[in-house]
DNA sequence: TACTCATATAAGTATATAGGTATATAGTCT
DNA sequence: AGACTATATACCTATATACTTATATGAGTA
């Protein structure tokens, strides 16, 4: 039973949420996700450390970024984000959330994180 | 957003978790839940508070017992229940939990609560 | 070597939450 | 009225959690 409530305690958070499932849509770096998200780097950290402790994501050095990606393998996390996906359109926040993705990604460059601590406010 | 926010912080309590599935089986009082989880009265009677504060179950009085029932109108909540139903077989914790209602419940008497302060320990 | 960037982590603080004990309420029975 | 039952709630305390600020790490670069 911990299984569904380390999920449910993880997910009951705003910034853990709305991180799942823009990792649900594709891999994306800190930075991404702090700007996306506008909070703070070590907070963006913080919710990646323990999303990853539960193993519901991994993490892959590309360049010099530390880019996550959702562990598909995790049923119930899955299948939770699958439910979440598919009332999508009830949640302006997330559509926004992932609005935003397209700001960072274009064809040619799948991922990298172009904001600079200075740029934001 | 905050629907699911709040529905995964609520399930994210043990406690509350394992009352939602018993009151998924069936429709249940205080007592009887206590009996079951094995916790104080009053630990039963907020995990209720906060379950109905969010609508998620209701309460109707039957004679002398408050009668508790989810609310399958919670798209969200009953959506998730079925989820963790549908995984039943890999949370023991949770099939113990159903078996011992049928401690309490025969088929003449659906309800009722026969459990006295005193005798638990 | 010194600097910058991307990220992680530590320390401190403020708030939230859960559980216990005691009490309140409301109904029933004697 | 007094006692008992079922349940709710207030108050207290201990613990958990989140956020902020500061610092650490590690790679790349001037």
């Amino acid at each position: 039973m911990d299984t569904f409530l380390q999920v449910f305690k993880i997910l009951s958070d705003e910034n853990r949420l709305r991180i799942s499932m823009l990792l649900y849509e594709r891999p994306l770096c800190v930075g991404e996700l702090r700007e996306i998200l506008g909070v703070s780097q070590p907070t963006v950290s913080k919710a990646l450390a323990k999303l990853k402790d539960l193993d519901l994501v991994y993490s892959d050095k590309i360049e010099q970024f530390n880019l996550y990606y959702i562990n598909k393998d995790k049923t119930y996390y899955r299948e939770i984000l699958d439910r979440i996906n598919h009332h999508i359109k009830d949640h302006p926040c997330l559509i926004r959330d992932r609005k935003k993705i397209a700001d960072f990604h274009d064809g040619s460059r799948r991922f990298c994180c172009k904001v600079k601590e200075k740029e934001l406010s």
